[in-house]
DNA sequence: ATTCGCAAAGTTTTT
DNA sequence: CTTTGCGAAT
């Protein structure tokens, strides 16, 4: 352990990381790129502020995720050991300062935090109460719409629907039913503790004043991806004190969706006159191609800030930019490469990433590491507290520790089966909402219910009598309370009750949640147990459970691998409507966002980096054509490495077309002088390197010794001629200013006819739609004029 | 009340 | 291809 010296602190800085270590005073804010020791600089900085005599409980760091947090906290610890500085999530500090003001907020200390499932349910309900129909929007779209209002800090009060708005207006019907039925279970979702603590802090000036100045000294991290109430929170808690450094790059703005508004930090110096910048531009991690090549990609965005990333790392390997037929042999490659990495000695299994636009296309790299016996961890969703009986175990715990949580109560009620059904709990649901009164205070009162008959009330009385003989116990220790629990519901039996293999796993499951719960008493031998359990259980996030050190291949979604970095990363599935994101191809900033997207997961790699695509992507069941990425054409494909087999230019929007264009290999097969002189082939085994044939059928290309069945365009057409049978008019049939009928479409004016042969392709206007471009040799339209 | 079976829908990203 | 939801049968 270093000794806490200043030598310690400011020497293994550079001149511009120093200048924000030292900048104690006033408001701070670090620009900091991808891999310029920003973590570095925050721990550093606030040893530093330690050393220099602040006291150490007066500092605040908050972080979006936990891994971020502890890895923080763990740093500082080297730095200065016995530091009492909190560290922590946004969500964690909420949770914290409401349980302890809970009640200036309408809420009691042992409120519920509703993860999104939960909080569906509760929307549900609340779309009934309110008489909304979902014929034009969904439940999912309304929760989403919700969210959104009070990622954006508007409380019930606050909210006015916009006149002729339908969905404001469907909103303001809804929102406050919703947040009725949460106040009344005592729970709270992801964004409550966030907007609720806002509240609290609005309710309470004297509160607001006093936390403002204890906690003296604030940090932020990733201050791009925070929404306005988190600006508002972090504006309220440095109004008196304005000692705020943020830390952010808006380049890696990927939040949006989730209410991130980048204008935060785009903001920054307006909201705080006299703000100091410090740019650290000094990348540690990457190789100068790398960087270039997600350089040359974020130059396209338009809302940034402009950077100059440079390194003074050694230039590496070119990038390669590789398309694959399908999936599979997508996964086959980079399995093999992978294996043959790590044969050689030259790498760990750890040393390898894999990242995706979404967790689907995830399914097809794993298996090919399966295939292969490569070891790997994949980071995907909540699945360990999703399962379902993980989350039934978990709500006897939950209204164990919130009798009010009415979402709990109707999870366990009848879980295992006790012959409690929907009618009984519909019945009950309206008796407790018409008497203000908890679901299980209603079961308790059942016998006063008269829509209730005679079984049932007497099952529910069990049921309560069950529950109470729980709630004797000590809510200390979690174990105890999970083993009790199990064993008055006969939980293991009732799982493996059918015998089948699924009831064991299942049953499986809930051993490994007991096993968990000793290991967080364990942990934690003094404090009060159940609540601070089940509220870390709502706390943790997929990319907390990612081990660093497990020497495995790590697969995750770009989102995922924020703030990691692995000296050889694969990014896979760079195809129209998944990266871009269909759903996020409508307006320029959410293809913003998406290519910023790209850009964090280029510049996670140090040393190699393959960017790849399939032509053919297995979606809804069966295979489809895939066209490229519009950021393909967006990097400096004269300094990467194309593998691109032969046939690849059929899809309907001509990006592949244009790459033939661009790239001479697509021409006539054989690379180009110029792409040879200009591209580093070293390290290239020339054995590897594909040898395209045009319209040839058999495999002929090879990557990493993996043959690549090709499909030509000819095949295409025919597959695609095959398709439903419909008459097509030779291409040459049309021209400019025709009007024609697109089945789908509709009809369409001619503005513009390109290309020859199986490539002619005709731009048709719709009065609807705009421009659509259709390859006239698979589309079927018919002349009208 | 529970279970079974079929149909439809839908596949972003997360605290 | 999967999961979810709904409705009918037991």
């Amino acid at each position: 352990m270093p000794p806490l010296s200043p030598d310690n602190i400011l020497s293994p800085l550079n001149s511009q990381q120093r200048l924000a270590v030292q900048q104690i005073e006033g408001p701070l804010l670090i620009l900091a790129g991808p891999g310029s020791g920003k973590t570095r600089v925050i721990t550093h900085r606030i040893a530093h502020m330690i050393h220099q005599g602040i006291p150490s409980q007066s500092i605040v760091a908050l972080t979006f995720t936990n891994k971020a947090a502890d890895e923080m906290r763990n740093r500082l610890q080297n730095l200065s050991p016995d530091n009492r500085t909190w560290t922590g999530t946004f969500h964690r500090f909420c949770s914290r300062l409401l349980r302890q003001h809970a009640e200036l907020v309408g809420l009691q200390q042992n409120f519920t935090i509703y993860d999104s499932g939960d909080s569906k349910k509760v929307m549900k309900q609340a779309i009934e109460n309110a008489k909304v129909d979902l014929k034009h929007y969904s439940a999912d779209k309304l929760a989403s719409q919700v969210s959104n209002v009070k990622n954006n800090g508007i409380t019930t009060e606050h909210f006015k629907p916009r006149p002729g708005h339908a969905l404001d207006t469907i909103i303001g019907k809804v929102y406050p039913e919703y947040q009725k039925l949460l106040k009344i279970a005592n729970g709270v979702d992801f964004d409550d503790l966030l907007l609720h603590a806002v509240d609290l802090l609005k309710i309470a000036p004297e509160l607001r004043e006093t936390l403002d100045r204890g906690f003296a000294y604030m940090m932020v991290d990733e201050y791009q991806d925070t929404n306005l109430t988190q600006y508002q929170l972090i504006r309220m808690l440095n109004h008196s004190l304005k000692n705020l450094a943020v830390t952010g790059d808006p380049d890696q703005s990927i939040y949006g969706w989730r209410g991130a508004n980048i204008n935060n930090i785009l903001e920054f110096e307006k909201d705080y006159p006299g703000v100091n910048l410090v740019r650290l531009e000094q990348n540690y991690r990457s190789t100068p191609t790398i960087l270039r090549v997600a350089d040359q990609l974020i130059a396209n965005n338009v809302r940034r800030k402009k950077k100059q990333l440079h390194t003074d790392n050694p230039e590496g390997a070119p990038v390669r930019l590789v398309t694959f037929p399908s999936p599979r042999d997508e996964s086959l490659d980079i399995a093999d490469t992978i294996q043959l990495g790590i044969e050689s000695g030259k790498h760990r299994a750890k040393d390898y990433a894999v990242l995706y636009r979404a967790n689907w296309l995830s399914r097809s790299v794993e298996h090919a590491l399966r295939s292969a016996g490569l070891p790997y961890q994949i980071i995907n969703g909540h699945e360990f507290y999703q399962r379902k009986e993980i989350k039934d175990v978990l709500g006897y715990l939950h209204l164990l520790n919130n009798p009010r949580d009415n979402v709990a109560f109707e999870r366990v009620v009848n879980t295992p089966p006790r012959k409690i059904g929907k009618v009984t709990l519909g019945r009950l649901r309206r008796w407790a909402q018409d008497n203000n009164s908890s679901m299980l205070d209603a079961a308790r009162n059942c016998d006063q219910i008269n829509t209730i008959s005679k079984a049932p009330t007497s099952k529910l009385t069990q049921f309560v009598a069950m529950f109470d003989r729980l709630s004797f116990m000590s809510t200390d220790q979690v174990e105890p309370v999970i083993r009790a629990i199990l064993d008055e519901t006969d939980f293991r039996n009732w799982l493996t009750l059918d015998g089948s293999e699924e009831g064991y796993e299942r049953a499986g499951n809930v051993d490994e949640l007991v096993v968990a719960c000793e290991e967080f008493d364990r942990d934690r031998p003094t404090e009060g147990g159940l609540e601070a359990y089940l509220e870390q259980a709502a706390l943790v996030s997929d990319t907390d459970i990612w081990e660093s050190q497990s020497d495995r291949v790590t697969l995750m979604t770009l989102h995922a691998a924020k703030g990691l970095e692995f000296p050889n990363v694969y990014i896979v599935g760079l195809e129209d409507g998944i990266l871009p994101h269909e759903r996020s191809s409508t307006d320029d900033d959410q293809i913003e966002e998406e290519r910023r997207l790209l850009f964090v997961g280029i510049t996670r790699a140090e040393k190699h980096l393959q960017i790849s695509r399939c032509v053919n992507r297995f979606r809804r069941g069966s295979f489809w054509p895939a066209i490229a990425s519009r950021f393909l054409m967006e990097l400096p494909r004269e300094e990467m490495q194309i593998f691109e087999p032969a046939g690849t230019n059929y899809d309907e929007e001509g990006v592949a077309d244009s790459i033939s264009q661009i790239d001479p290999w697509m021409h006539d097969g054989l690379p180009s002088i110029d792409i040879n002189e200009e591209t580093d082939l070293s390290g290239i085994d020339t054995n590897v390197a594909p040898a395209p044939q045009p319209q040839q059928n058999s495999p002929q290309n090879s990557l990493s010794g993996i043959s690549l069945k090709i499909q030509t365009g000819a095949q295409l057409a025919e597959k695609q001629a095959a398709m439903p049978s419909q008459i097509r008019l030779h291409p040459d049939r049309f021209e400019t200013g025709m009007k024609v009928q697109h089945a789908e479409y509709g009809v369409g004016n001619i503005v513009q006819l390109t290309g020859e042969g199986q490539k002619r392709t005709a731009t048709i206007h719709f009065a609807s739609l705009g421009n659509k471009r259709f390859r006239l040799a698979f589309t079927n339209l018919s002349i009208l004029e």
